[in-house]
DNA sequence: ATGCAAATGCGACTTATTCTCATTAAGACT
DNA sequence: AGTCTTAATGAGAATAAGTCGCATTTGCAT
């Protein structure tokens, strides 16, 4: 039986080996509704298997986002948080108060931002919008 | 004689010393015309003061960046850099092959932010918007 | 001029992440 | 199934950005 999940696929066609570790990563990201940052990502997959080191998780952290199947975020301040990439594409609004992360979607923001760039003479490889805010009462 | 400039004013205004590395940190961000970073701002001020150290400088940072007068910028990964805060607002376009950063501003966006918060039940208290783009040919 | 609290300098510490290197284990090939 | 090659791992040291503790200095109100 070949039961693959569409991450383990994509590991294989970059011809990066599908060890144990990176299972249990991916299976933590495909389970993960949330954000969640390299510490806690580690302290999931100790969870399944206590021996996994957290320099394994940074390392598969970084393939997984050059083979396309995660998106690292650098929010205000803190440590990097990941989530898959096979979603369509959004920006966040991150809860002041909580850290709690709600996404959004504005196309005519993005084609805003197209023409801005356009206009200064520069084709947009990447962006971020990120709105910080506070529940309003 | 009681030249201060409005920034040295601003210090003062917020019940603060006006003390010499901060006037020198001061002068630095006023003739500054780009976004240095910690690093850079303390490389500036040892060449007008050897005795002056790295922590005076986040202390100071932190303090300038309180009282309103610098704004502090994480882009993409790097360490944190700083512009003085009395412009208008403006949004950046960082180009990706040589780290330069290109000002712009669109109310429009801002107020599609501004709704799109609102209708997520959300008060925006700060927000990043960044481009990260490569030159046209 | 003087005293006191605020600010500084220095080094130790913390946090997030990367690196080194000896060891393990995917997966290709018998 | 056994072996080989090399990628990947674990453990801990190293690095980078920033903060903290504390003894000393210094603005500045008196």
């Amino acid at each position: 039986m070949n039961e693959l999940s569409r991450y383990e696929r994509q590991i294989k066609q970059a011809g990066l080996r599908l060890t144990a570790p990176r299972r249990i990563i991916l299976r933590i990201l495909e389970q993960s509704g949330d954000h969640p940052d390299a510490a806690e990502i580690f302290q999931r997959a100790a969870k399944m298997d206590a021996r996994i080191s957290l320099a394994t998780i940074y390392r598969t952290m970084k393939v997984l986002e050059e083979t396309g199947a995660v998106e690292r975020h650098a929010f205000q301040g803190g440590p990097a948080r990941f989530e898959q990439a096979d979603r369509e594409h959004h920006d966040h609004l991150i809860d002041i108060e909580t850290g709690a992360v709600v996404e959004f979607t504005s196309p005519r923001i993005e084609e805003l931002q197209r023409a801005i760039a356009e206009e200064l003479g520069y084709e947009i490889v990447d962006h971020r919008l990120e709105l910080y805010g506070r529940k309003m009462t």
